[in-house]
DNA sequence: AAAGAGTCCAACCGCGACCAG
DNA sequence: CCTGGTCGCGGTTGGACTCTT
């Protein structure tokens, strides 16, 4: 037992020594360059071994957040539109917190820039006209661990864990939310998509 | 001009899923 | 089947910047 917790701790500390030793904060621009040349050889992928071979003290992790977010190609930087708006709006109403899949029908924009956005304009904006307006109903806390949440939401959709129901739940029935939103082997944001999507979107909320 | 409050966003953290051995 | 390594995600934080008083 207590070899046990020793062992734990041992495990902990290894860990925060490696963390300590870890370069963090801000990147600069000779990380960015350096890093941008390793992917270039070895492409986006096997992050820890990306970062050792750019000789960066970094972890993995961090250096694939930093190209997803920032050094990627065609990234989209400055406002958001609001047709770019609108659609966060709708896509959130639909699919909650699932900020990747969001991001991937609008293309150049990451997850965390939207996620930042919801946060730092929408969440408010939507907060207001809760106040003045109607219905309250509370943000699913962790729509996150989605893949179990979705596994459940087969069997049994209800619950209003995974945000998304406002009335829009009748389409469960005739519309499968996880198929339309399967990205993996389609081109993002197309003009066809959007108005698809978007008079989709209309025709539930009708209904409701 | 300065300082306190508010906003924004890049980066970090923790967790679960996935996969190879 | 189990385990350890890796990846990807959403939530959170810290600090730079801007606004207000």
């Amino acid at each position: 037992m207590a070899e046990e917790s020793i062992k734990i701790d041992r495990k902990k500390d290894d860990k925060s020594v490696k963390k300590e030793m870890m370069n963090r904060g801000a990147w600069t621009a000779e990380e960015d360059r350096k890093l941008a040349e390793v992917i270039e050889i070895h492409g986006p992928k096997r992050w820890k071994k990306i970062a050792t071979k750019a000789g960066l003290d970094r972890c993995g992790k961090s250096c694939r957040l930093r190209w997803m977010n920032y050094l990627r190609p065609n990234i989209k930087r400055g406002n958001i539109t609001d047709q770019e708006e609108d659609l966060i709006l709708r896509l959130h109403k639909l699919l909650g917190n699932r900020w990747s899949l969001i991001a991937g029908r609008l293309p150049g924009r990451t997850d965390n820039e939207i996620k930042n956005y919801w946060n730092s304009h929408l969440s408010k904006k939507i907060s207001q006209v809760e106040k003045h307006g109607e219905g309250s109903r509370r943000e699913g806390s962790r729509s996150k661990r989605r893949r179990v949440v979705e596994k459940a939401s087969t069997s049994e959709e209800g619950e209003g864990e995974d945000t998304k129901s406002n009335g829009c739940e009748d389409l469960k029935d005739e519309f499968d939310r996880d198929d339309f939103f399967d990205f993996s082997n389609e081109s993002p944001l197309t003009l066809e998509w959007v108005s698809k999507f978007l008079e989709l979107d209309n025709n539930l909320c009708e209904l409701s």
